[in-house]
DNA sequence: CATGAATGAGCATTCATTCAT
DNA sequence: AATGAATGAATGCTCATTCAT
């Protein structure tokens, strides 16, 4: 069956299934083509090069996935609630799409310095919409107002991250998204407002 | 000055120097050698291979790291304190040697999976002490009894992590030690148990 | 202004410009194709690859190059006037032409050796009329006649050539007609019978 | 029997020969290497890319091609005598290493424009000798004095060059230090100041 | 113990040419 | 006739590791 997806996702795609099976370093551009169903030259035609390929994949992917965490996170919620869901959809996420698991929390770190600037302005995004259901949360008196905006997005953000890659690092041999309520139990039972 | 240190460790704070400076992909052996003031060959007189290097260098630094950590949490402590002076003495450490910093936190990140889990058994030390130090916690009734210890761990190790390496991103422009205090307060709000 | 010359006048015109502006190694096809206002694959409709399409510019360039120095030096001549005028011709042309003079005297040099064997096929026709005026100073005895021939050709060609290639190699910072006189006076008095 | 040639020697040898016998453009790295009798990686620890081999090699061959024609040319000769010798260990040297002449007439002249200014400045040191031997011919009177110095040069630098070029491109099937004393004399008799 | 010259596997990228439309 | 997307062969250079001295 000849491949119909625009080349350009093709090679995307192609590139997160290599990358997973292979790691970062025994990925070569020729690998992907050949996966891809084109030609080492065709690449170059819809990237720039091969860290443009990398760049590009997190873009998309991320770009995704931070987009089903916004519409998952909708304006009813409680700031709690809100916190929860986007716990669940990005263990959700992950938890179904293992290559982009195994690419995200182990392959893509180990790009030079360059590359993880361009990564980390893609996870910009992310942030904002921590940032701004945490601002919400102050704002609604839910959460307490004398805790450090910015140090709480680290929390919340180094404590998902951590328990993903622990679960990618254990193969993910259990299922993570059981363990979303209790992430964010444990996450928000630091930042709620005591009577 | 000859060098008189012992070529091992002569060779191990070359690398770290080297690593730092030039980043992990700018550091042959040759370079770390050359800094070392050894031949390349030398470095195999100690050194299985160059991920040998790097492995040996975690073990050295992260040996020291954790041990420092672990004689400032005395038994006269609460858990609580503990956790603090846990979070005040690795920023401390890590404020106090800059090219280490850089080198755990980012350039030590870029190396390939196999390494990355020796590194992670490396570190699995660390974790034990944090973990010992919840346990307690729980154990005196101080810390709610209903968390999950390996989460809570997560969560700990973590947001500090998280925090130094955005500190180390922002290429430390801030006196990170600053923000011990308010880490571990943000930290334990979410362990302790209420009345 | 749609180009309405014929395609294949217009491929040679725009190479003969890519070349001189980027150098005979950074003149690919597609480059040639853009500048001419066609396809690359268009190219092939009308020279067989890329050689053809050189092999062919120097020789409609040099067809009528030559035919110019042929029409200047008429019947009423003496030989050395004829001389003078293949000179001052040669020199006018390039002079006039910045584009072909570069291509001719440096970037079409860079080509392999195959390539450069048709163009010497090409310059032939140049070397004749040499020859013939050469021949007929001899049979006129203006020339002396214990000149060797061949040897007397590659000195008029081989002299104009190295001026002219000095010329453009300064980047043409001198006005090169000025020189056809002495040049061929230089050339001249060597061949001269004495009385 | 093992090469005990330096490397460095050896391996612009190899680099004449597979050159020669290859071409410009067919001459890999590795095949230099290979007719060396070295590794690839061993190259460029004599030289800094593959154009430094071509720069070398012209200059390492070039220089002693220039050292033997200045010796020869000693100063009990006169400037006539001086230009003979000049042609004929010119046309000598080049009869007796057929790979040399390969080329430095055919092969180095398709490099790129930045190797070709270095190639001229290597030759610069050939062309004074030409300059000296003509004003020293102006000074005792023996050439005119009514010839420009520069264009002078052109022409015996153009014909010697167009004369060995032809016979290379004829494959070099008669023997050029024959035609030695006819260049010679083809080229004085234009210098000569008539009494 | 120490040296450092030598090794050689490994790979991103370019570009002339083709061919389905 | 004209297009231009797709092809895939081809290569200079780096650097971890070895080993004769």
């Amino acid at each position: 069956m000849k491949q119909t997806k625009p080349k350009y996702r093709q090679i995307i795609d192609a590139a997160v299934e290599v990358i997973a099976e292979n790691g970062y370093h025994s990925s070569q551009v020729s690998k992907i083509a050949k996966r891809a169903g084109v030609a080492d030259g065709t690449i170059y035609l819809y990237f720039k090069n091969k860290e443009d390929i990398l760049v590009s994949l997190f873009q998309e992917k991320m770009g995704v996935f931070i987009e089903r965490i916004e519409s998952a996170t909708t304006s009813r919620q409680t700031p709690s609630e809100k916190l929860r869901v986007l716990v669940e959809t990005h263990f959700e996420q992950l938890s179904e799409d293992h290559h982009l698991a195994v690419v995200t929390q182990l392959e893509l770190r180990q790009s030079n310095k360059m590359l993880r600037m361009k990564i980390n302005s893609v996870l910009k995004k992310y942030l904002d919409v921590i940032d701004e259901i945490v601002e919400e949360g102050i704002r609604e008196e839910v959460f307490r107002d004398n805790i450090n905006r910015k140090l709480v997005r680290q929390l919340i953000f180094g404590t998902i991250d951590e328990v993903v890659t622990n679960w990618v690092m254990k193969e993910e041999r259990y299922d993570i998204t059981k363990q979303a309520k209790e992430v964010h139990e444990m996450i928000v039972e630091g930042l709620l407002r005591r009577p």
